[in-house]
DNA sequence: ATTGTTGATGTAACCGATTTCATTTATAAA
DNA sequence: TTTATAAATGAAATCGGTTACATCAACAAT
């Protein structure tokens, strides 16, 4: 590997002419430029980044924690990071943490030691609190998806509140009275927004809140079809199921479908994030749309704004949702109205 | 923040006695070790990782071309890549290439920029070759799942040919005279050996076969559903469709059961790949499974093993497939016979 | 002709660790 | 006690770029 040593040499310049004819080339005669260039191309010198990198204190690296890369929907978001980071010349140290706070702290650490400039969690978890609270200083962090309550960091959401009471208003107008939830983990902020939409829109249509239709899964196929499985042994089962995602709602479908029910015939069932099996299902699933990719690149952007202090204030950033109405949504069942 | 020499000062001593005091602790006394520790800790130092990168040429970071992040199928390896990854102290910088080759060496030049150590690549196209083909020199990368011919780098593969060749067998067994193939990308060398472990098993059974019956999709929902629906089109229609990933299955059975016929009832469907919604989709689905995880953790064993010059002669892993028998899939309809 | 200004280039410090080599100190052997 | 040897420590070079500052030449203004 030649360095800009060699460079000079075979150039007959010095180091700091080589630099600046790659760097700022105006400041640079034009011969010399070209006597550099010439040089450059005859050693195949490729300039070592590491050492730009660790002279500047600047990695352009970014760190992701991703609850669970193998999720469609978050496999989407990196995708759309992805492309917003290489666009601004960002790279992505990606992180499959499995929810786990170590593995979590662990990545995180990356900052702290200069191996990567900010980071980026779809989590509601901070994992700087604990070097933050000590130090009292606030690491570069943009917080998406699912995001913290009192986080002072930038944020990217839906209004989860309002999509689920959009949802719900969609199946109560179809004439559901009793709606079970098929929800996230308890404790999570984005489950809290989503139940409090879907009762929202209970009490505003008079309809009284059953606290055995919620039902808590884990956002994955099987744990949708366990929890359809058990709702529909339920006494006095619901004519239709909102899931917290795609795939727990094609979960759901299966199992009510084994139990002997049609879809949307007996039961009706709505998703969340419109995955690209959504329209694939038998039947084509409703759900509310998410801009996954715009999450992605919005993230990345405020990130990047952040570190290079284009940032005021800590912004929220909204996305739009858009109810997707497909086959898997229709009228509840007379005999149960 | 704090560097190495805010610590010696702090505890008394010189930098390179707390370089040693944090790497080789047994070559400094306990008491010094006492001494630089607890400095440590007093200023919250951490060490710049930039720096050790930088001063040691290695940067632990290997570079992982992705075609597509948002496939199911590649995401489970990314998963498995990332956990091996860090196992062994290493981390990955992802690249979502939507298999464009500009993208593709704009990744690759992070190994000669020194950003990366090397490079795990999951198509069949070498981002190196030019580099390599002028410099003469060989970088670091491995290949896997879809691997090129003649590539003198590790790579990690199934046996694509004889896991297409049991599946052919497996709908022959079940009496289909006309199968299907819903393949990939005809350049590819992941579709080449699979069509070819098709007419394998065709030549075998003394089946004819029929170029019309081969189509190429793009591994996407909406390409299985086109096929399906235009091979339906055909005059004389297959009985069985073959499909090259689990994706392009599940958008087939859609495309089918839309123009009226059942499956397995009248046309059997066959994936590759067993996706976590292969056994969700309606009839659940027969399907390879391939082991996803392990073909990214093995990546990433033998690309650290070749980056820690433990490996000799390039290996070529081949790793197990498993033929998954589920509802999709069932004895040809008698007409048809 | 003198001074000032601009443009082009070079010298050397610098980023923060590690590591070689030299030096000092402690310990064991004679 | 002296000497040989081992252990502990420090000074300084090093990795490969960038950049502040110094220098020098060319040219313009006076």
């Amino acid at each position: 590997m030649s360095t800009i040593r060699d460079v000079a040499q075979q150039a007959g310049v010095s180091v700091a002419t080589v630099s600046r004819a790659l760097q700022q080339p105006d400041l640079v005669s034009l011969k010399t430029r070209t006597k550099v260039l010439t040089a450059v191309k005859l050693l195949g010198y490729k300039p070592n980044l590491m050492a730009v990198k660790f002279r500047s204190g600047k990695t352009r690296n970014l760190v992701v924690l991703v609850p669970t890369v193998a999720n469609v929907f978050f496999a989407r978001v990196i995708s759309g990071m992805q492309q917003a980071a290489h666009d601004k010349g960002y790279s992505l140290l990606l992180c499959n943490t499995l929810a786990d706070e170590e593995m979590e702290q662990s990545y995180a650490r990356m900052v702290h030691t200069s191996q990567a400039d900010g980071l980026i969690q779809l989590r509601a978890y901070n994992p700087f609190a604990q070097l933050e609270m000590k130090t009292g200083t606030v690491l570069p962090m943009v917080n998406a998806c699912e995001v913290l309550d009192r986080i002072a960091c930038p944020t990217v959401l839906l209004d989860n509140r309002a999509a689920a009471c959009a949802m719900t208003e969609h199946l109560l107008q179809l004439g559901h009275k009793r709606i079970a939830m098929i929800k996230g983990p308890p404790r999570s902020p984005l489950t809290r927004d989503r139940v409090a939409g879907y009762r929202d829109a209970l009490d505003a249509a008079g309809v009284a809140f059953d606290e055995s239709l919620l039902y808590p899964g884990d956002f994955t196929l099987q744990s949708g079809h366990k929890a359809a499985t058990e709702l529909l042994n339920l006494p006095n089962p619901p004519t239709a199921m909102f899931c917290e995602n795609d795939e727990m709602a094609i979960g759901a479908i299966q199992g009510i479908k084994q139990k002997g029910f049609a879809v949307p015939g007996d039961i009706s069932v709505a998703g969340f994030d419109d995955i690209s099996f959504a329209a694939f299902a038998d039947p084509p699933l409703t759900t509310i749309a998410q801009p996954a990719e715009e999450f992605g690149s919005t993230a990345v952007t405020l990130l990047i704004d952040l570190l290079e202090g284009r940032l005021g204030k800590a912004p929220k950033v909204i996305l739009p949702f858009d109810l997707i109405q497909r086959a898997s949504t229709g009228p509840a069942p007379a005999g149960f109205s």
